[in-house]
DNA sequence: CCGCCCATGTAAATGGTTACATGATTCA
DNA sequence: TGAATCATGTAACCATTTACATGGGCGG
């Protein structure tokens, strides 16, 4: 998958500035996608010199102007494109585990210290997931799209359960 | 995370040829980490270049000559570098969850099968990682390695879990 | 005889990160 | 007064992917 995908699909519900665009990808979608201005305005541009999405101008004098990106039919295609296709491949890198992995040289105490820091990490992400999980239900969310929150709680909550058992098999 | 991390962590243990490196990331550390002959070889002249690994070739008659490569101890350096930062970040990227997210106009079916395909890649990469781990008890794994390969197990079987119990609900 | 295992690499393109650059308003 | 929110973007760099290119040995 990539960004404009995820800013296409995004744009299918309405249409968006690169700003709120962001915002989406930070809170709402952090858990299977993460994005940066860097890629969202360039993709954006990509995506207008392509006919897949347009540009509408905002003259604001109180703020910065706003360009407000809509998706065309052409963008939908797309979009259409990439959700029928076949492959579900997916990327998981994880810092953590390749430090324990290869971390054969660390004491215990740093050991402890690193899955604490995960542990923490996890929790944090479970918390911020499940208090937008509220703010959203009250907005209004799809069936699938709680299916996909779940499936992220789903798998912080097993790891930070693991962890812990861990944990404590190593302090005794 | 890079691949020259990766790839400094793998020679930590004893020197290895581009071919075998390419074998422990396919097969003992995919679930962390994924990467290609296409980043292996040039990462490997990289290193070379910059003495952090040093090679030495092996004029084989019957199979193609070897390039075996060890990590020297401006390698051991930088991967103790990477070992000891402070940061953990992870990356995780579903094409999965991305289609389940923004498939509004997909068809009961359609989410049906995309679920069970879901399912049915998540149990094979159990089975693969349980195999494995079978394998590698006998030849010897440190206890951290365990417990990452407990880590990638207990996140998998979750989400088998999760998703197993939601086709159910969907089904009603 | 076919396919898998062993074994090495390059070149071009892509996609994204990082760092930089700017600036008004609002709230505590 | 300083942080947060709203708002946009560029330029250089980087790491990796994808596609290509080669070839002998071995087992069934």
């Amino acid at each position: 998958m990539k960004g404009r995908d995820v800013i296409l699909g995004i744009l299918q519900n309405k249409p968006r500035t690169g700003y709120e665009i962001n915002e989406i990808l930070q809170n709402q979608i952090s858990y299977f996608y993460d994005g940066t201005y860097g890629m969202i305005y360039p993709t954006l541009k990509k995506l207008e010199r392509e006919g897949k999405v347009k540009k509408e101008t905002i003259i604001q004098d109180d703020k910065p102007n706003k360009n407000i990106f809509s998706i065309t039919d052409e963008g939908k295609e797309e979009l259409n494109e990439y959700l029928n296709s076949e492959d579900i491949s997916e990327v998981f890198k994880s810092d953590f585990l390749m430090k324990l992995f290869f971390g054969d040289n660390l004491s215990k105490k740093q050991v402890v210290k690193l899955i604490n820091k995960e542990i923490e990490t996890k929790e944090n992400q479970i918390q911020s997931l499940e208090s937008s999980l509220k703010k959203w239900q009250l907005q209004g969310i799809s069936d699938l799209q709680k299916i996909t929150v779940g499936y992220g709680l789903a798998q912080y909550k097993a790891v930070v359960n693991y962890l812990k058992v861990q944990l404590k098999a190593l302090e005794d």
